[in-house]
DNA sequence: GAATGATTCAAACGTCTGTTTGAATCTTAC
DNA sequence: GTAAGATTCAAACAGACGTTTGAATCATTC
């Protein structure tokens, strides 16, 4: 048992290393396996394609992830009514955090905001697996903290701030740079706390006035 | 002239369009010469490698974009001191608006999206080419319109602008399914309104506290 | 300790990749 | 109309890719 666990596993810690630094198709199996010690046919032997592979990876630290969202949720709504930083907290902070420590952060982070800008069909369906579910629970909780935002602006303003999440975990590098180094988005604690300030006061931001006369017949 | 001109566009429209489908890695020459309807040695023949029709593809687009970005600002600050909405719609309705036509646009969005989240260095250093100084510029009338901010988080929530704005760009699909059709990132007048409105509200939001008691030093 | 099933291994499969070649075909200028 | 240069073309190159194979090795059970 530990043997076969082992080779899996080591197939599932090099891909990950790999794929969050060159990308899914920047890494062959032959770099995989060396890199992971193992033998080119294992990857088929115990995932059968390199898909399969591909989709393992994610899996293993997405639905950790989404499980610790949803856990946070639960605790919000079982002490009273959650207020929106608390909210924009429970989507963002166990992205930022949960791998631990620092460098393993840092891929993990890129490796799951790499998820979204993979063109590969099979990567787009188990983003709709894996997120759908997390994604309506967050909607129903933000729109009781924001009654006046429809279900729909609700749902586009998420989106906003997964796309910023996203962008500030896969490119790190750009704004140590920009900032010379004063903003590190490896330091979790300190981007938590601007991405919660930025992205409550974006969520709590008036719906603006559509530009033609459509909104006379709503209001 | 024409005879060499048109080999070369056609070969740039085919890898845009493929390009912003499938990814770079996921269009080869072959099915990218087959598709320009030009003979896969031209490839090397008018740009020399592939490297070289990817940068040229992105340099394409990107280059009037970030133009008009400049231009925006430039017509802004003619005119007194710009507000915050007025300097995040030069730095987003380019990128939205740019492109024209419905599908064209919408190709080209991914297009631009994308060169965020691909790996290759080469495209790295594109990235560093083409937009250091629009970002430099953006820097300094941000802080003018928010000097209560330090030049690194305006870098910080700029980055945040662009994050938001990228993945609208490049996950469409996923927003249109949510909203069950509400919001359409193809409406580029109403999805510039949403994030002008939501990105001017999280740029002007409060610094939060740093954790420990650094801040008692500073204030 | 022999037999059975799980796992590893080196080697090869066919296919696709970006690139190169050298001859054939156009275009242009005198 | 002919020479010179620009452009296209079919064909082939060497290497990398994901996958398959079948024998060799390991672990386990009786």
């Amino acid at each position: 048992m530990s043997g076969r666990a082992a080779t899996k596993d080591l197939v599932l810690d090099a891909a990950e290393a790999l794929f969050s630094a060159k990308g899914v198709d920047g890494v062959s199996l032959r770099t995989l396996t060396k890199e992971a010690g193992v033998n080119l046919a294992a990857v088929h032997y115990h995932f059968g394609s390199k898909e399969e592979v591909v989709k393992a990876v994610f899996a293993r630290r997405i639905r950790p992830m989404n499980r610790e969202r949803l856990a946070m949720l639960d605790a919000l709504e079982g002490s009273g009514r959650p207020e929106v930083e608390e909210i924009v907290t429970a989507l963002v902070a166990p992205a930022l955090r949960l791998a631990g420590d620092s460098p393993d952060r840092q891929r993990f982070m890129r490796l799951c905001a790499r998820l979204y800008s993979e063109p590969a069909e099979y990567l787009q369906q188990l983003y709709v697996d894996e997120f759908s579910q997390v994604i309506d629970r967050f909607e129903r909780v933000f729109r009781s903290a924001l009654p006046s935002l429809s279900r729909a602006e609700v749902r586009r303003r998420m989106h906003f701030v997964v796309g910023l999440l996203v962008h500030t975990m896969l490119n790190s590098a750009p704004v140590r740079r920009w900032t010379s180094g004063a903003c590190d988005p490896a330091d979790a604690e300190s981007t938590l706390a601007a991405i919660v300030s930025f992205a409550a006061a974006g969520m709590r931001a008036p719906v603006p006035d559509p530009p033609d006369g459509v909104r006379a017949a709503v209001t």
